[in-house]
DNA sequence: GTAAGGTGATTGCTGTTGGCAAGCACTTTG
DNA sequence: CAAAGTGCTTGCCAACAGCAATCACCTTAC
């Protein structure tokens, strides 16, 4: 979107590359709703992206580094994949919801996940984004006892639908 | 700036807030920089904001509830308040400038305070939404033993100009 | 084998926002 | 009373957002 940088300030590049009314979006859904196909990310989110603003965001994305596109030609369904620095984005998306949750109306089923997320603390945060970086990246899950965070998010939400 | 939330969703809620390419920065400013004046906002900055844009974001944080203006009148200097619902966003500030010093390349000068921040952890970032609470809400500073976080910060930017 | 439907986009249109420069109405300062 | 400073507005143009339709291609069903 833009060339070159405002400034060095590393607020500032976080801004420049995630400031905008729908990257986060985009993010949040293929972290939280798992979705890593264009059709996924178009239909699925309570927002209503638009196809072009979807098909723009996702290539600033590839570009900025925070996701990767599979070689799929055109007219083959492609997937979408994120990168380490997207996968790190997510403390951002949790930063973001607990303030949310504490200064916006917000509704309880999508809230639950995010109370969930602040109860559990950053190493319930760091368990997340190592499942990420087991579906996405390929790195073996480390062991853990117990059910997924995922799995425990999930079982939240179900609990209220 | 829009009239109705996109959605429930805590995160979209705070990307409607947060999530355009300026009112982060001006927040950061006033956190970081103690900026409180519109004139200090407009000339201090990296980034360079347009008047326009400024103006726009202010009034626009004030209608969100991040931001109290005093009653000054046409003319008059008029200052800017942080409110608690601004001093909370300072953790969101923290978590984009962890990633942007992680993932993108910034200036040793502003990155040093941003690294210590990382150092400090949640408990200097809670140091420093006490100090904010004093100097904007008039909230009494609780007693901590040694220099304030946001004098260590000052120290260790001086020490690299 | 071919039609039907799904794939990730692209295009054209319109309204909104961003960025730049200048100016405004008013207060404060010297 | 002039000069400088205050927050903010206006005009102008370029870029972006939102909406609907469409595209070129692939996959599936019959």
């Amino acid at each position: 979107m833009r060339s070159e940088p405002r400034s060095g300030c590393p607020i500032n590049a976080a801004v420049e590359a995630l400031g905008d009314p729908w990257s986060l979006i985009v993010l949040r859904d293929m972290m939280f709703g798992d979705r890593r196909y264009f059709r996924e990310l178009l239909t699925g989110s309570e927002e209503g992206i638009a196809s072009n603003v979807l098909a723009s965001r996702l290539k600033f994305l590839v570009a900025a580094g925070l996701l990767v596109r599979d070689d799929a030609t055109r007219g083959q369904r492609a997937r979408y994949t994120l990168t380490e620095a997207g996968i790190q984005t997510l403390p951002v998306l949790v930063a973001l919801g607990t303030w949310g949750r504490a200064h916006r109306d917000t509704s309880p089923q999508l809230t639950i996940r995010q109370q969930l997320m602040e109860e559990g603390g950053p190493e319930m945060v760091a368990e997340l984004m190592d499942e990420l970086r087991s579906r996405h990246l390929g790195v073996p899950l480390p062991t853990r006892r117990g059910p997924l965070a995922s799995e425990r998010l999930r079982a939240a939400y179900e609990s209220l639908v």
